[in-house]
DNA sequence: CAACTAAACGGACTTTACCCCGTTTATATT
DNA sequence: AATATAAACGGGGTAAAGTCCGTTTAGTTG
């Protein structure tokens, strides 16, 4: 009489012709965006030219925004083995206040990089680098324990510089960029920004 | 012979019919987003309740945010009066410090108080708060100079400063609150973070 | 291998933002 | 007051996002 509760536990892994289709979405998403600009990758023409139905795409990706989002966490995977076991000052090796400013830097040169899809990531409901901002709070709490300031509360100051690295990121990201070159002017300035706050944060001392 | 180019400068100033249906707009606009929230007021409910056509609401709004901002910088224009001319700690009348953070706390409290506004008035190109942003920067700027803590370059801090501000802000607007009470908790906090901060950098000193 | 089931698929349908352009009207000028 | 003109108006038309639900299929079980 017991009915096949089977697994009972986790969802039951992906299934085979799911993944294809998913993986297949994502490489024509990109070729679309490579093409003509993320405003061009709509969802019809990405369903048409995947050779798949409109309802396939958004079973898949759920919303518009979706795509971007996993075409840029694609990204921020491999930035993130940078940070976990590339070469230092971004990877282990370096002091705690130069890795907290390599990480700061390289993650604003990552979204320059990725600013199109970024931006196209986002929609009015769901601020799209979320999770990634999770891992820049962990990041940047690990480095502040491995620093020997006398930080009382390390969790609530990571919470305070994740929020201003990431907030500005994202204003960044949401800003209209003036078109043509203002981009990396930007970027570097924020970069440059970053450094000092960091640097005046460590001068500062314990509370 | 002379063509009548007239005036030449200024673009002649809004024509009564057009004030007359921009503000009936406006007040339509609120009261539905009163009644049943942001979600529900589409461009053709709004046209059809004004009494209007759905061109006029586009002529004068331009787009869907459009209009949410502009009902936003109504809130934010009082807000703004309480700035340069209120009581203190927030108006003038207490010191540089006392008043960045009064400042940093009313800034968050504001947008808390109109979340659902202030979220609503995003669309995927644009950044909401852009021109008040400014404000921000401004005003930091200005408490800056008048505290006479050794900071070199003013301008470059304020620019940091008013990022570290509103780009949590804009983090948190954009997140999807927790259904319930996250959102108090989530502004304390934020409120919490930014007088912290701005003491730490008080405590800091010159460059 | 045959039956079964949950997941995936497809594409018509609905909703909504936004465009276009012919028509109307406020305001300035004489 | 008559005329001219630039601006405002209206609402049908388009395109794209997102939903629904009947159909198909991968994977599993006996």
């Amino acid at each position: 009489m017991d009915r096949p509760v089977v697994p009972l536990g986790r969802p039951r892994a992906e299934r085979a012709d799911a993944k294809r289709n998913r993986l297949r979405l994502l490489a024509v998403a990109r070729e679309m965006l490579d093409e003509c600009g993320p405003e061009h990758v709509t969802m019809d023409a990405l369903a048409e030219r995947a050779g798949l139905g409109k309802g396939t795409v958004f079973r898949r990706f759920g919303t518009r925004a979706g795509i971007f989002k996993a075409l840029l966490e694609e990204e921020a995977h491999r930035f993130q083995e940078l940070v976990l076991s590339g070469p230092p000052p971004l990877g282990p090796g370096a002091g705690p206040a130069e890795r907290l400013i390599a990480y700061g830097r390289a993650r604003i040169g990552f979204l320059a990089d990725n600013l199109a899809v970024a931006r196209a990531g986002m929609d009015r409901d769901i601020a799209a680098p979320a999770v990634e901002v999770d891992m820049t709070r962990l990041h940047i709490r690990m480095l502040l324990n491995r620093a020997d300031i006398g930080v009382r509360d390390t969790e609530g100051l990571a919470l305070q510089l994740s929020a201003a690295l990431e907030g500005p990121l994202l204003l960044y990201v949401s800003s209209p960029r003036a078109p043509g070159d203002a981009r990396d002017g930007g970027a570097e300035r924020l970069a440059d920004a970053w450094q000092d706050l960091v640097e005046r944060l460590f001068r500062a001392g314990p509370k």
